[in-house]
DNA sequence: AACTTCGGCTTTTTT
DNA sequence: AGCCGAAGTT
């Protein structure tokens, strides 16, 4: 008999219930912070190590990259061993692999590409335009929120009925008019992954049961999460081996909008009533107080399986509730009190993370932090692969995997301007919708026919033949080459260079990164299941609409932690501030007339205060200037649901607003050494000679100003400086001769 | 065809 | 406040 102890001995009771499990599917509800992710890796090392069932048998499934990755590294390190041919992934990834597998089966072209978000919305404002339907009867977000919605349930076009209504007829025929499109050019939408999927292992049997025997045992992380096309899809996959092992937490169901039914845990136990409950209530993160005071907020939620979680930790500090001033108050607030755990008591700046409702939030805290020199990370925005220089570059990458891809063609077409202006690209669409062939056949055909103004004319080739180059070059070139190629080809390093914007030197940093992150994920490869070398493009084309960049691996610098509440489910810190706890932010104005939305905005609410290990900040301002005009905003109904026992109100004690600016301000320029660190993307202090927000500055040529903003590091940084009567200027600090003024 | 200006609208969250 | 599309100007 070898040793488990080292899968058994971490785990309480009902932990290890749900580890050993033989025999059935399990439902574990894991509350939060009661070792959710442990139960699910010991269980996969308790059926390797102990039932001695292969890794390949085996698939996991979870709904975030971040959550993928951390369970794959988990399960190595328990294993001491790589994961091989286990099935790790996000239920879109999975199902990208699963179609990659079987793209003839699925009828998709074999380099078959993923649509993003952005894509999408292109696609659809292009076919309301086309089809003459006016953008604000028909707002493209909602055409596209419709078409979404639909696959989520399952929905093809040819199922829906308008039931006589003249605006539903016209959306399925948008969504009709997309599917198509979609087809043409041989692309599917993150909703497509999942229901090609659906569709092939539910009109396949044979290849159904080719997995059904394989895949001994599935696990599903947040399981609440689901939406109804991943439930049906894994019913499908289990098909009656009773093999489902589900975590979840219907307290934690945040993913409403995009489709997760909480139901689908009650329709779980109902579709397979062998099933057995495992409830993990014990919580090892939070103290007392906080869990008692995320326990009696969930509690207003009238729809909810009840749970209640306990820990055997002290009640520890009051939860401290700031009324801030306005929203510029409430930023230097959290900014002094995390400069105090990190200079008085001890805590690293990673254990301090400040979460809030709306991704727009983060840059008040950032400019805070900033200001007083404090490292930190944003996670979650504006992410690699969306940038649009980015998403230019990769326009011409797709066009040379698939030049049918139309999406990527209106985009490259012309940018840079290359004199394919919208009269032209007009022609080529009407060409392409009449002969229905992708805008790249349209292009040619035109161009044979000769019947093109010739200033297009000469245009179009050039655009042509810049890509059919990269074509035959494609396959003799590695990926960071062929990058590197068509971005100088197509001119766009020269173009953003020329931006005036003040951005282009960051975007011609970032299509030099994308050459490297190109030449690393080609590196990276070699172990992955590509056979050819025109697979490499592809699967590089697939991971950025995937992954969409939010890697970020660089970054090991201790900074302190700033993201939405989304994206801290499944994360813990020991200091945790919750910010802009006000009405029509949080919970949102959006969401705050629906029942529904709102119980679940309650469980956002929740999931933030379950983050908190030692001690949390609820904060909210008494005025907020939003979009622009001032809004003097109620505090949160959530914060009258908290006990006010467990709460005690704090003023801005100790470092008064002069006090908090004086520490940065005091210090002469140039006496400031290089190790105190700026945040990221923030020039390091020496470097910055001394800059700080709003510092006066004299320039040589626009003379005084003042010092509104800075990025990028080292030889790179550049910070922007608003001059009397010049405007906003960006500058690069290493060579504007900046002078600091009083 | 390219560039400028103006006005309306927006963002809740992510694969 | 900032972004995008529409309309107007060169």
């Amino acid at each position: 008999m070898e040793d488990i102890s080292h899968i058994l001995a971490p785990l309480n009771e009902p932990q290890r219930d749900a580890v050993t499990a033989t025999g059935g599917n399990r439902l574990v509800l894991a509350g939060a912070g009661s070792g959710k992710t442990r139960v699910l890796v010991h269980r996969i090392a308790w059926l390797i190590q102990v039932e001695h069932l292969a890794p390949w048998s085996l698939l996991a499934v979870t709904f975030t990259n971040k959550a993928a990755r951390e369970m794959r590294s988990r399960i190595e390190e328990i294993l001491q061993q790589p994961i091989g041919g286990m099935w790790v992934g996000t239920f879109h990834g999975l199902a990208h692999r699963f179609l990659r597998a079987h793209w003839q089966d699925a009828k998709l072209p074999q380099h078959f590409q993923i649509l993003d978000a952005d894509d999408q919305l292109r696609l659809v404002k292009r076919l309301l335009k086309e089809l003459q339907l006016d953008e604000s009867r028909y707002p493209p977000r909602q055409v596209m929120g419709f078409i979404n919605r639909e696959k989520d349930e399952g929905r093809r076009p040819e199922h829906l009925d308008d039931g006589g209504d003249f605006y539903q007829r016209k959306l399925i025929e948008v969504y009709r008019e997309y599917q198509a499109t979609c087809e043409r050019a041989g692309q599917v939408d993150f909703a497509d992954l999942l229901l090609k999927t659906h569709e092939l292992l539910r009109d396949r049997p044979d290849i159904r049961h080719h997995y059904q025997e394989r895949f001994a045992h599935i696990l599903v992380d947040e399981f609440q999460d689901t939406n109804a096309i991943q439930y049906a899809w894994l019913r499908l996959l289990a098909g009656d081996r009773d093999n489902l092992f589900l975590v979840g937490d219907d307290d934690q169901s945040i993913y409403g909008w995009r489709g997760a039914r909480v139901e689908n845990i009650q329709s779980f136990q109902r579709d397979y009533p062998n099933t057995q409950v495992v409830r993990l209530e014990q919580n090892y993160r939070s103290t007392g107080n906080i869990l008692q005071a995320a326990n009696a907020l969930i509690a207003h939620n009238p729809t909810r399986l009840g749970k209640n979680l306990w820990t055997q930790d002290a009640e520890g500090e009051p939860i401290l509730r700031y009324a801030a001033f306005n929203e510029v108050d409430e930023a230097r607030f959290v900014v002094d009190r995390i400069r105090g755990y990190v200079t008085e008591e001890g805590y690293r700046r990673a254990e301090c993370a400040i979460l809030y409702r709306t991704t727009a939030q983060s840059r008040l805290f950032e400019e805070a932090l900033i200001n007083a020199q404090i490292p930190y990370r944003v996670y979650g925005g504006l992410r690699f692969f969306e940038r649009a220089e980015i998403k230019d570059a990769m326009a011409y990458l797709r066009l040379v995997a698939n030049p049918d891809d139309d999406t990527a063609f209106e985009r490259a077409v012309n940018t840079p301007m290359r004199g394919i202006g919208p009269r032209t690209l007009e022609n080529l669409r009407e060409q392409a919708r009449e002969t229905r062939v992708s805008l790249w056949q349209a292009a040619r055909d035109l161009l044979a026919s000769g019947n093109l103004p010739p200033r297009a004319a000469g245009a179009i080739g050039q655009f042509l033949d810049l890509i059919d180059r990269h074509r035959r070059a494609a396959p003799d070139l590695n990926l960071d080459g062929l990058a590197n190629d068509l971005i100088a080809a197509a001119g766009l390093e020269e173009h953003y260079r020329k931006e005036k914007d003040g951005k282009g030197q960051d975007r011609v940093e970032n299509l030099g990164q994308l050459v490297e992150t190109a030449g690393r994920f080609h590196l990276e490869l070699g172990d992955a299941e590509i056979e050819g070398e025109n697979d490499a493009l592809a699967a590089f084309l697939a991971h950025a609409a995937l992954e969409s960049g939010d890697t970020q691996a660089d970054e090991f610098e201790d900074s302190v932690q700033l993201m939405t509440l989304h994206s801290a489910k499944g994360l813990e810190f020991p200091i945790v501030f919750l910010v802009g706890v006000e009405e029509g932010l949080f919970p949102h104005s959006l969401s705050a007339d629906d029942p529904h939305r709102l119980e679940e905005e309650r469980r956002l609410c929740y999931v933030g205060m379950t983050r908190a290990m030692h001690q949390l900040f609820v904060s909210h301002a008494e005025s907020r200037r939003f979009r622009g005009s001032e809004d003097r905003p109620f505090p949160s109904r959530f914060l009258r649901e908290i006990p006010a026992a467990l709460v005690r109100e704090v003023r801005a004690g100790g470092l008064s607003r002069s006090a908090a600016w004086g520490s940065a301000a005091s210090l002469a320029p140039g006496t400031r050494q290089a190790g105190a660190s700026w945040g990221a993307g923030v020039p390091e202090a020496g470097q910055g000679g001394g800059f700080h927000l709003g510092q006066g500055v004299r320039h040589p040529k626009f003379g005084e100003g003042v010092v509104l903003n800075s990025e990028g590091r080292g030889a790179a940084a550049r910070i922007q400086v608003k001059f009397h009567g010049e405007g906003a200027k960006w500058l690069v600090l290493a060579y504007a001769k900046l002078e600091p003024l009083g």
